[in-house]
DNA sequence: CTTCCTGCCGTTTTT
DNA sequence: CGGCAGGAAG
């Protein structure tokens, strides 16, 4: 028990404020922590997991911490063992709403009609699975596109609403209402055919259940009675009222988030949910947690000035006592090839020190198209020498298209860099090819993924053959397949193949299987057709063992239905290794909960940040300026703000606007830097 | 049924 | 500029 006291205590010791402490210490019942940006809030919500289980002796898996990503989660998960230190036995639960969904849907999964093995499908399963429905249903995909209906079906399974109310398209009229519920209705009823779920599922589900079995409710209650949220202010309503019938017996409802990091509005995110939770919970203890930990001073100025450009929500201002520190930046460049050159220079400055061999030589000629052309002459960059430390470093933008320009100049100064997201590893072909035959190995009702792999390699099947195959399987018409059968000896072979592979012993590995599959379905030797690119393509696929190894020692139906399931539910941000010495680029969406030494924000343009299709709407420009609040508060030590004159978009060249967030940066917060190219 | 080519359309952000 | 859907030819 001393031991206990002790390591609680120097827990206590490293370096928690009275205010951070209060958090952690905080009376039983509804609590929420109104923190601002790197105020330590994640770190406070972890320190109370442990103080629940040390000083409370609460027991541990009596404990539900729902993070943002799982990436969160993981580094909670390390943390909190680390600070239990070795005692043996359960964990909290820790994990996003998503994998915790899935969770609960595994163990009740009969109550929604879903029996074991049911796969989790993602946008483009969803695309696919709509686009046959609109076809069936004699709806022109023209004219009400499958991601039109996506956005319908996302919205009524994040508000738990029918799916009706849509009206941002001008597509709309009285009709349609009626189609998005049938498409909804049938969607739902295909779905379930093929013994899947889709992201919005794996929230609403859980709910209905809770909703109408009221056992079931109170067994997750009395499982979890001490609820923690991180990331609070973007929870949508069908994770609200999720945390909400959870914690409504015990009420020991702990959660953190600032309001003025709200950036999920499109996903459903409702700021209300947080603004609100005075009103849910009357009895609620309110902590506001206003020191920064993280950035300089001048850092904060800026930070400051950003998030005034909107109306006051919660009260709330940041200070911080480290009152040293830089200067941010801004840096104006003529296009985005002198923006990702002006970048990598100040990397290798930084890196390397300053270096003479930049200096770029300017025309006398002054006029906008010369300078435009300049990028061509700015191809002399010195290779970076000193790679130490580059983890340090971001590059943060508004869309995935900014990173291309970004990419090619790191490329050639020779700086390590990731890119986190766009073109994901489990979005190549090669790899979705893979995974579907495992779906379809597990879960024979996986008609997207037959579909996707019943002609690779080429077996004849064409949309025709397919068609009466679908109709067959489906309406389980042994006559009817055989006919199929009978005109394509190769299908029956095709199954006949992933028949053997299903009936190996259960002991086999799921890398074992994975094998088999690449071989006996004649995928390998498809894939590799002796071009380079297929020879890349199954590099790639050797990547996927890696991940598959470890869940090698279950056996491989678990196996693979876990690493399946760990696979979709993926983020791009989990991908991201910190510890690797490179420059991080990426979304600012995905910087949400980062911080790095040195930050660069860039395309501070109107019509990227704030984004042209946000526009529209007022409620939307605040999200902009959130997001924009949320990059610069990513800086510990250096910011640099950075915007062009003019960008190439869809091939052709645009001259652009400087943001009017950098209009709302009094000059004397930044300095300019001022160079020739 | 497969392959190849043309032309069109598009880019917010993601669990 | 690039990805991909859809059409024509083999």
């Amino acid at each position: 028990m001393r031991k206990t006291t002790t390591q609680l205590d120097q827990t206590d010791q490293t370096g928690l404020n009275p205010a951070q402490l209060e958090a952690v210490k905080a009376p039983m019942g509804p609590v929420l922590v109104l923190a601002g940006a790197g105020s330590g809030k994640t770190r406070c919500l972890t320190i109370r997991i442990v103080y629940l289980i040390h000083k409370l002796k609460i027991r541990p898996e009596e404990i539900l911490a729902v993070t943002f990503t799982n990436k969160a989660a993981g580094e909670m998960k390390t943390r909190v063992a680390k600070l239990l230190g070795q005692r043996s036995g359960l964990r909290p639960m820790m994990g996003t709403f998503h994998s915790i969904g899935v969770k609960i849907l595994r163990q009740e999964r009969e109550k929604v009609g879903l029996t074991s093995n049911f796969v989790i499908f993602d946008d483009n399963d969803q695309e696919s699975l709509l686009k046959e429905i609109l076809s069936k249903l004699k709806i022109d995909p023209t004219k009400l596109k499958p991601a039109l209906f996506q956005r319908i079906i996302d919205r009524a399974k994040n508000n738990l609403e029918e799916p009706e109310d849509i009206d941002d398209n001008d597509n709309y009229d009285r009709k349609f209402k009626d189609t998005a519920r049938l498409v909804y209705q049938e969607y739902q009823d295909q779905l379930l055919k093929h013994n899947a779920v889709d992201f919005g599922d794996l929230i609403m589900m859980p709910v209905k259940i809770f909703q109408n079995h009221p056992e079931t409710l109170s067994k997750y209650q009395e499982q979890w009675k001490y609820i923690l949220v991180d990331e609070y202010q973007d929870t949508n309503h069908a994770q609200y009222v999720f945390t909400k019938l959870l914690a409504s017996k015990y009420k020991n409802l702990f959660v953190v988030g600032d309001d003025a990091q709200a950036i999920y509005g499109f996903r459903g995110a409702n700021l209300q949910n947080i603004l609100d939770f005075e009103k849910d919970y009357p009895k609620a203890q309110i902590i506001r947690l206003e020191q920064n930990y993280r950035s300089t001073s001048p850092i904060l100025a800026v930070a400051q000035k950003v998030i005034e450009l909107n109306p006051r929500q919660h009260q709330k201002k940041l200070w911080t006592e480290n009152r040293e520190g830089n200067i941010p930046t801004l840096f104006r460049a003529d296009d985005e090839m002198a923006e990702a050159w002006f970048v990598a220079k100040q990397i290798i400055d930084h890196q390397d020190g300053p270096s003479n061999e930049l200096q770029y030589v300017p025309d006398e000629d002054t006029d906008i198209l010369s300078r435009i052309m300049r990028h061509s002459r700015m191809k002399i960059l010195p290779k970076l020498r000193n790679r130490k430390g580059l983890n340090n470093v971001a590059v943060l933008y508004r869309t995935h298209a900014q990173s291309r320009a970004l990419e090619e100049i790191m490329i050639e100064s020779s700086i390590p860099y990731q890119i986190v997201g766009g073109l994901k590893f489990y979005e190549r072909k090669e790899i979705k090819d893979v995974l579907a035959y495992l779906r379809l190995l597990v879960n024979t009702n996986d008609l997207i993924s037959l579909k996707r792999v019943i002609n690779l390699p080429p077996r004849g099947v064409g949309p025709k053959t397919f068609e009466l195959l679908k109709d067959a399987l489906l309406e389980k018409k042994e006559k009817k397949l055989a006919e199929v059968f009978e005109a394509r000896p190769q299908i029956r072979s095709f199954f006949e193949i992933l028949d053997s592979i299903g009936n190996i012993e259960e002991e086999a590995t799921i890398l074992d299987i994975i094998k088999s599959v690449l071989k006996f379905t004649g995928y390998e030797s498809f894939l590799r057709d002796g071009t380079e690119e297929g020879e890349s393509r199954f590099e790639n696929i050797q990547e996927l063992f890696n991940v598959a190894a470890s869940f090698s020692k279950l056996p491989w139906k678990e196996g693979i239905g876990r690493f399946l399931e760990e696979v979709a539910l993926m983020t791009n941000i989990d991908e991201l290794d910190e510890n690797s010495d490179k420059v991080t680029l990426m979304t600012l969406h995905q910087a949400k909960g980062l911080e790095f030494d040195i930050v660069f924000l860039v395309g501070l343009e109107e019509g990227l940040l704030p984004h042209s299709r946000s526009m529209i709407e007022a409620n939307d420009v605040a999200e902009e300026i959130r997001l924009a609040y949320v990059g610069v508060t990513r800086a510990k030590k250096q910011l640099y703000l950075v915007y062009a004159m003019s960008r190439k978009q869809f091939g052709t060249r645009n001259l652009s606007v400087p943001s009017r967030i950098l209009k709302a940066i009094p000059e004397e917060l930044y300095e300019v830097y001022e160079s020739e190219f």
